[in-house]
Parts: C-alpha cells; structure tokens; sequence
DNA sequence: AGTATAACCTGTCTGC
DNA sequence: TGCAGACAGGTTATAC
C-alpha cells in the first residue's frame, strides 16, 4: 500500500503527537509481524522507554526508543493509526491510556527491532539505494544506477538503486518525464535521465503536501484518506484521456505489475 | 550477477 | 446468488 508520500505522512502525523510517549507495555496480537526478534526480547527493549523520534528510510517507519528502534514496514495493507481497525496486529500501549494500532488485512508487514546506532545493518536496511531528499540523491549517483539494461519502470521499483518508489509514483513520475515504461534503462539519453532525476522528487513532494494517494486502504495516522488520488495522472487511470495531450491512457503488464501511461507523451 | 516466477495473505470486484 | 478468477499500493526466497 504506503510507498513513500504515505509513509513520510504517517511519519509526520505519528511525530507530531507520540514523541515523548512513555511505553508501558504492548500486546503481539500476530506473531508473523516479528522480524527478527521474538515478542520477549521486544518488551524487555522498549518497555518503560520513550519514543524520542520518529523517522523515516525509503517506506520503512523507524520508532526510536533510544538505545533501541523499532522498524515497520507497512507492506501493501499495513496501518499505523491511533485508531483501531479491524485487522489489528499490535497495540502499543503509552502513559495515560494512550494507544497505538498496528492494523493489517493481508498480514504482510513486518516489524524489527535493532540498535539504534546500527540500523543500517539492519537485514531489510542495508541494501537500500539512494535516498530521496537527502544529500545522497544526487544526479552523478542517479546516472551510475541506470547503467542496466532492464526495463526503466522495473528498475524505479528495485528498492536497491532508488529507494521509496512503488507501483503509483514510478508510472506518474515516467509519464511526468515523458518516457516509456518499457525503454530500458541505459537507453536513456542524458537529458531524459536529468529529467527523471528531477522529477522524482517532485511528484513525490508534491504527493507529500497532498498527504499521499488512497486508493483504497491507506489512511493517515489520524485515519484520514489522502489527497493525491485527485491528482494521478495515469496510474488506474486506463481507457480515459490523457490531461495533456487527449489520448488514450494504456495499461500494459511488467513484471506481474501494473504500468499506465500515454503512448503520445510517452513514445516507445 | 542479473532476472523471472512463486510465495506470502485477505479482501473486493467482475463476469458467467 | 454463487462461484471461479483476476487483481491489489510490496518484498523476498527460489529457480534459472
């Protein structure tokens, strides 16, 4: 579900209220949540700690209890929401009856723990590629990344080469660059990749300030829909006409994957 | 090493 | 209504 627009606007809904939350305790209502470490281990680390941060690498949310983090990957379906769903996975229990729900219709979001000054050895961590909105996104880096044969669309959602982009904003940041899902990746030429470079992170804030894209699970951490929806350019949006140009919005299959675009804008 | 497929789950929608 | 099949915002183990 989250890519990274609903992540980083999980993130900030969670940060601006949880920080300085005392845990007192917390309850594993689904074991397969736990990634590495077991529901014992959990409590001993992070119980009668308080969240000192919240942060954010790629889609995975960082809970920081200080010497220890907690990391979650909301997968497709997950939910973080100070709201009860009906799938819910776990309860995080803070001082004065605060709660929050790790809720999860198809169970497959994952939760670690880690030190926190080693969270980038951290297994699901480790291999993640360059960083949007930090100042290891840059074009040099990006160019390098491209040097691959395979199929530009397949290579935006290798979490290895740019991390954070999923199904959504890999199709809306191609067609906003005017490049084919299906060109591969070094037969880019220079300017289209500058291109590309650039607008990663612009639709991906502009995603942000929208509070992200619902199609149908995703939520805030107050349980509020996004806003990004309304502004999709191609993605689900098959058989209507394109904004820019009037023509037909195709979709085609990559790798047992969805991708939309406009074979005007987006020539082959 | 890179790449394709299956697998992990549950729910919803579509067409017969 | 019922039912089979396709599909869904993501990753990863496994097989080439």
């Amino acid at each position: 579900m989250p890519e990274l627009p609903e992540v980083e606007t999980i993130r900030r809904g969670l940060a601006a209220q949880i920080v300085g939350w005392k845990l007192h305790d917390l309850l594993i209502k689904d074991g397969r949540l736990l990634g590495n470490r077991s529901e014992g281990e959990l409590k001993v680390r992070i119980i009668g700690r308080a969240i000192e941060a919240i942060n954010r690498r790629a889609k995975f949310l960082i809970l920081d209890f200080g010497e220890y983090s907690v990391v979650i990957h909301l997968r497709m379906t997950g939910q973080l929401s100070f709201e009860k769903g009906d799938h819910t996975r776990l309860i995080l229990f803070f001082q004065e009856a605060k709660r929050l729900y790790l809720d999860d219709q198809r169970r497959f979001a994952t939760l670690h723990l880690a030190k926190s000054n080693k969270l980038t050895e951290l297994k699901p961590l480790r291999d993640l590629g360059i960083e949007p909105f930090t100042k290891s996104y840059t074009l040099e880096r990006f160019l390098k990344l491209l040097n691959s044969k395979q199929e530009i669309k397949r290579l935006l959602l290798d979490q290895r080469k740019v991390a954070g982009l999923g199904n959504i904003y890999a199709s809306e940041v191609l067609f906003v660059s005017r490049i084919h899902p299906q060109r591969s990746a070094n037969g880019l030429t220079k300017a289209e990749a500058e291109e590309l470079f650039l607008t990663i992170p612009e639709v991906l804030a502009k995603a942000i300030e929208n509070q992200g894209t619902t199609i149908s699970d995703y939520r805030t951490a107050s349980g509020e829909s996004g806003q990004f929806q309304e502004l999709l350019q191609v993605y689900g949006l098959a058989g209507e006409n394109c904004k820019v140009c009037g023509s037909t919005i195709e979709k085609i299959e990559q790798g047992g994957r969805s991708s939309y675009l406009c074979p005007q804008c987006q020539p082959i």
